[in-house]
DNA sequence: AGTTTTTATTAAGTCTGGGTAAACAAATAC
DNA sequence: GTATTTGTTTACCCAGACTTAATAAAAACT
């Protein structure tokens, strides 16, 4: 099964890594985009959406670090593979970066090889993981195509209900707290009310007619036909 | 399925090696274009749009590099496969011919055989991602005549409206990040402002006169007839 | 039962994101 | 060279997505 590149955005103050890591992963077919600094970093990540980000800890305007959980605090990052460099063979530093957020971790000098092998091992294990077309008895949740079918009839969610909705049905019969919803949908750092769960559950229940979320009193919802 | 012939220019100053390649081109059925000179193939490759470029890196009035870059700065030479020959075996250069927006990139002495399976592997990959006409109900998008067909109406689009267009169209139903589509048709490090896009999307459901692309509002658009 | 806590519902209000038109810039044709 | 087409930016508008707040209903607890 062929499948379209993935995107790897670099980021490192040093254009001589920069250039060996870029030359060793568009050798593999990867496609490419460098940064030299944090800010740029941030930036292009926004911007291309890359499967994998690769970020070195020392940069200038902001560290790897910064970087990392800046991202991870917004939507749409949560699940970007990161990686980083680091000169430092500390191990303060490396479980830090761990903590941060980071999928590893990546020690100077760097071997090209040893490198690659951590990149290929990372997509490995996300293809596992990836977002796929959910189906519960007839009912049919595709995020590529963003709706949801009951039966045959098309059923249309706006962007929050349907992750919302999509959230539950990864695992249905799994109870949800309010705070897990919170983190999942909206994102760590973003702060809502929580009458506003109540009233996306709400418009889902409304919407698709058919009565698959549970409200678990105290806890939180669970998807349940 | 018969196709027409591959086109290939071969830039190179030693007339041995251009006949060596051509020879070998030739014998599997390639159309072969030669030139001498840095002038004379970018010349050469304006008048006749090969579908792959070899060029040397040391050639008489330009280089190589320099040819790559100013074909690759100009449209309808973003896709065209290049390939660098080279005596210099300096994994510096290689680098820096890769980054320049080469494809591959062999070494001499050449081995007529290794070259020719790097020629094909390229092809191959190509062919993957080739352009085919589209044909859904009753509109027809046909990237090789630049048509869309709405019933038996033609339809004639700009260069960004069709290829927004077929983007959406290879993959009818699946929704297309806003970023996604940036980087398919704008390509990643070129900067636009978000409602560029949705003017062009006007523009082709204008022209188009049939509501075929949907919004997905905070998500992206998709095809669908 | 009465009280408290939690969720449901509803009706606002706010705000984001996309649609649209027009002006400007760039590329292309003439 | 000028004219025309194409691409991009800007600004404004609006629908609907999202949030909030207020009230009602339902559990849970005493």
């Amino acid at each position: 099964m062929e499948t379209k590149p993935r995107k790897v955005l670099i980021a490192d103050d040093e254009p001589d890594i920069l250039e060996i890591l870029k030359y060793n992963l568009a050798a593999e077919g990867y496609e490419v985009i460098t940064a030299k600094d944090g800010d740029e970093a941030l930036e292009k990540a926004r911007r291309t959406q890359p499967d994998l980000i690769v970020l070195d800890i020392m940069m200038p305007k902001k560290t790897g670090v910064e970087v990392c959980q800046l991202l991870r605090s917004q939507a749409g990052f949560k699940e970007t593979l990161i990686i980083f460099l680091t000169a430092v063979n500390d191990e303060g530093t490396q479980i830090k970066g761990l903590e941060t957020g980071a999928d590893d971790y990546v020690s100077k000098p760097i071997s090209p090889k040893v490198f690659m092998s951590r990149v290929n091992a990372l997509f490995r294990r996300l293809n596992k993981t990836e977002a796929r077309i959910l189906k519960i008895e007839n009912m049919t949740i595709d995020p590529e195509r963003f709706i949801v079918m009951v039966g045959d009839t098309e059923v249309i969610l706006a962007k929050k209900e349907f992750e919302l909705l999509y959230l539950l049905a990864l695992k249905p019969g799994r109870v949800f707290l309010r705070n897990e919803i919170l983190n999942q949908v909206w994102g760590n750092d973003v702060i809502v009310g929580d009458r506003t769960i109540d009233v996306h559950i709400r418009k889902i229940r409304q919407k698709l007619g058919v009565d698959c979320i549970t409200t678990v009193k105290g806890v939180g919802y669970k998807f349940e036909l």
